[in-house]
Formats: structure tokens, sequence, C-alpha cells
DNA sequence: CCTTGAACCTGCGGGC
DNA sequence: TGCCCGCAGGTTCAAG
């Protein structure tokens, strides 16, 4: 499902049902997902408060009161969702967190790439995953001489390096081709050409894209939804992405010249762009 | 070091 | 209808 705008739609959507709550019990019901659950989990999960609901990266940070974190990442497929309880489990319902005040929160994941951790407070720096990662998108510390120095040197394509989370981290595939868009850079540029008012122009559209579908709830293309199952709509305002062969908003469109939007495939994934706006 | 490609897994839609 | 193929919002690991 996500990438920042769905992970931070799903986060929002948890604090009211989690934070200064209780989570009375855990269901386990397999072993994990791209990695093992923690071993410790029920026992460490287990009628313990939840302080704060956070989000870093694409990772849903659930604070708890014994001064350790749970981490949920959901890959491509994984899907949270509040409901009633008792509550009935579906397929590939993995993990169901019961809370005081009669809700459960469901981890869905059909393809299992998601994962959960369970770090100690303070130290989720000592994690691998979160070690090297780059900047928060919508912080001061993500600027265009950043960004621009980040890409130095780099001989990838500007597509592939900004879905590069030791790059800057929350941007996947939709919106790396939405913002690139945006921004009027060809997805296939080099990276360390991307510099001075070209990196501050990619930095803008990186920002709004991502401020625009947090507003939006996020995009719903398969599995996303909000925790409450309302549906993102995002998806309606993209420029570019899976929109292969219809005209370019931006151009004044004889498709027949333009070829219309052109569909690439880049570091084995799709990507979506005007040739004639975007160099 | 850096870059590329495959691997992880299930489900869905399109073409035959 | 059924089957095979390609494709899907992410990350990680090995090999060049």
């Amino acid at each position: 499902m996500p990438e920042l705008p769905e992970v931070e739609t799903v986060c929002r959507g948890l604090d009211p049902v989690m934070t200064g709550r209780v989570i009375t019990a855990i269901d386990v019901r397999r072993e994990g997902l791209r990695k093992p659950f923690p071993a410790n989990l029920k026992v460490m999960v287990e009628g313990v408060k939840v302080l704060r609901i956070a989000r870093r990266a694409k990772y849903i940070l659930i604070h708890l009161e014994n001064a350790h974190v749970l981490v949920i990442h959901l890959g491509m497929s994984g899907r949270v969702q509040i409901e009633a309880d008792p509550y009935e489990p579906k397929p590939h319902d993995h993990l169901i967190l019961h809370m005081d005040g009669g809700r459960v929160i469901v981890l869905n994941d059909p393809r299992r790439f998601g994962i959960v951790l369970l770090l100690p407070e303070g130290q989720m720096n000592d994690d691998p995953a979160f070690q090297a990662m780059g900047p928060e998108p919508l912080s001061n510390a993500f600027n265009g001489p950043f960004l621009a120095a980040r890409l130095k040197g780099k001989k990838i394509a500007i597509k592939t390096a900004i879905m590069d989370q030791q790059v800057v981290v929350g941007v996947g595939n939709i919106y790396a081709s939405e913002a690139l868009f945006m921004a009027g850079i060809s997805p296939k540029r080099m990276a360390g050409s991307v510099a001075g008012e070209r990196a501050e122009r990619l930095v803008r559209a990186i920002r709004a894209v991502l401020e625009k579908a947090i507003l939006a709830g996020g995009s719903t293309l398969r599995d996303h939804r909000q925790v409450d199952g309302t549906l993102g709509y995002f998806q309606h305002h993209f420029t570019v992405y899976d929109r292969a062969g219809q005209p370019c908003p931006g151009c004044d469109c004889d498709i027949i010249k333009t070829k219309g939007i052109q569909r690439i495939v880049q570091g084995g994934r799709s990507s979506f762009y005007c040739p004639r706006k975007q160099k």
C-alpha cells in the first residue's frame, strides 16, 4: 500500500483509538512477515499503554509506556484497519491488537512484505533500517543544497535516486513520477546533474505532491484505505502515474504528435513521464 | 565504494 | 471457463 502520504494517513487515523489506551491483548496469527515477529511481542505489548503514534519515513511508530516502540512497516500490500471487538479474522490478517475501549487494530498484508519490530525507545538508530535514513521530505532538513549535495557524483537516474531512502525518505514509485513531472525533470536524467535551481524545484515538487496527497487521505489503487475504511482520493489527481498513452496535462495536446505520457522501466519499476515537458 | 538485478509473496486483470 | 503472463504503492542481499 504505502508511500509517505498513505502511512501518514494511517497514523492520523490510529491516533484517536490508540493514544492513551491500553493494548489489552494481541493475537499473533503467523510467525512473521518479511522477518519473524519479535519473540517477546506478546509479553512486551499486552497490558501496556500507548503514549503516542508517530511516523518516520514509511514506518508507523507506536510509542509504548514501557519505553519501547512497536514499529510497523506495511511493505507493498499492508493495510491497517480499525474494527469493532469481537472481530472475525479474514484471510491475511496477521496481527490483531485489542484495545481497551472495544476496538481492534487489524494488520492485513497479503504479500507479507511488511515488517514488525519492537525496539527500545531511543535506540531505534541501532536498527539498520533506521541507521542511514535520509531526512523527512517535509522537514527543513530537506532543501535544495542538501539534495544537490547528496546527489553529487551519482550516476544513477534521478527517479531511482529520489526513491533511495538514504537520499530522502518517504518517496515511492507513484510520488517519484508525480514530483518529477511537476518539477519538469526527466526521470532518466542523471542524478548528479540535478543541482542548483533544478534541485530547488525538485524539493518544492516533492513537498507539494506529498502534502497534497496527505490532504487527500493518500491514494487508493488496490489496498490502501484510511483506517476507518474510507478511500483516499489522490489517485484522481495523478498527472502521469499509470497514465501511459494519455495526453499530458501540460501539453496542448495533439496526442498524435506528442505521443502522450510514456511508460519506461527503471530499476525494475515503472516510470511515467512526458518527454516534451520533462528534460 | 557504487550500481544493478533478483528475491521475497499473493492477487488481479488481460489475452488466448 | 481456465491458464499463463505480466504487473502491483518496498526493501534487502548478492554479484558485477
